[in-house]
RNA sequence: GCCGAGAUAGCUCAGUCGGUAGAGCAACGGACUGAAAAUCCGUGUGUCCACAGUUCGAUUCUGUGUCUCGGCA
């Protein structure tokens, strides 16, 4: 998978280059990227659905200040537990950053795990009219409450397109689109044109991750060592300051499953076990979805540490071939 | 040692009034238009513990053995 081809483009019309590193859970990403960003002058945009919340670090495997290393890092801490960040926000989020970073001649170094913003960010995201946050969130409310048929039959009405593509019991998709259709009074499916937010940089997108069985020791080992660094008093203090298991960043494996031990439902060690299982499946969840990038800058790490070196020296040259 | 219960998919178990079997979880694969660490979909051959008996046919009934878990000693 792992390739030595050159991915350096011409550039034709001065497009300003930016580069990407994706790869799932407890794959190394944060390590390398540090160390690539300091070779190359980079400033690191975090594209992480979960490091964007404030107060939840262990569960997140948010790097530390020593960590970083001085390395400025984007994205990461920038909203409360109660609040939700779409992979809309994200790409509106992210794109200014990359011009100020360029603007400060530096490179702009996008790394994470969440396939959805970035794939929001190069390819666009639907411009969808703004209907009230207020409306929608009540309309929401409001649908949450119907039957799976229900909600399939209002939308064979509102936008049989969707209706027919949608799978029938992903209530969630079903809620989304009755609400988008409903409020704009137009189908959902009327609205699948992406537009691109930011200005069509060049990016190089670089991949980073291990055969299953290695990523999936590395994902229980790192849960342990989050249980060990106190993830059960994270959380304990995150429910003591009123964010409880319904805001939108407590819907995070590692702090879901905790919030079952405070409550009694699970056992510590059941907890744990769930952690790594829902971390595991997620992992294999974020594999798939990568796939959509197709790239072939694959790097599969392992456990002989001199190969980590060549990695490092591989990725490299990709970049230095990209951003000259 | 005796009495009872059990042995079926990687795990927990259901089932077959005798015609070689199926759920949940795991695993694997997939989808993804503002919740994405979310949400949802698809994929089930396994000496049905072993041996013998009955039977056209046994994973199913009978017997013996082995192992496991209870209880009593």
């Amino acid at each position: 998978m792992n390739s030595d081809k050159n991915h350096g483009k011409e550039n034709a019309g001065g497009i300003p280059n930016v580069v990407a590193l994706i790869g799932p859970t407890a794959s190394g990403k944060t390590a390398i990227s540090i160390e690539l960003a300091k070779l190359f002058n980079a400033e690191i945009i975090s594209c992480d659905s979960r490091q964007i919340y404030k107060l939840m670090d262990i569960g997140t495997a948010k790097p530390s200040t020593e960590e970083m290393q001085g390395i400025r890092h984007h994205l990461i801490d920038i909203i409360y537990p109660d609040s939700s960040f779409s992979y809309a926000d994200f790409a509106s989020c992210a794109a200014p950053i990359i011009k100020e970073i360029l603007g400060r001649g530096k490179v702009p170094f996008i790394v994470g795990g969440t396939g959805f913003y970035l794939d929001g960010l190069v390819n666009g995201v639907s411009a969808i009219p703004e209907v009230g946050e207020n409306k929608l969130k009540n309309l929401r409310e409001e649908l949450e409450l119907l039957e799976t048929a229900k909600l399939v039959s209002m939308l064979n009405k509102l936008d049989p397109e969707s209706a027919a593509r949608i799978k029938f019991n992903d209530r969630q998709r079903l809620v989304r689109a009755i609400s988008v259709s409903e409020l704009t009074g137009r189908p959902f499916s009327s609205f699948k044109d992406k537009k691109i937010i930011n200005n069509n940089y060049n990016y190089l997108i670089i991949g980073l991750t291990k055969a299953r069985e290695l990523l999936y020791n590395s994902i229980n080992l790192r849960v342990e060592v989050m249980f060990k660094n106190g993830l059960l008093n994270e959380v304990e203090s995150l429910l003591n300051s009123g964010y409880g298991e319904l805001a939108p960043g407590m819907k995070t494996i590692g702090y879901q499953e905790c919030v079952e031990f405070f409550y009694g439902r699970k056992t510590k060690d059941e907890a744990m076990a769930m952690v790594k299982q829902n971390t595991r499946n997620y992992a294999k969840r974020q594999e798939t979805y990568f796939k959509r990038f197709k790239i072939d800058n694959w790097f599969n790490k392992d456990e002989n540490k001199s190969n980590d070196k060549k990695i490092f020296e591989r990725m490299a040259r990709l970049i230095e071939n990209h951003i000259k």
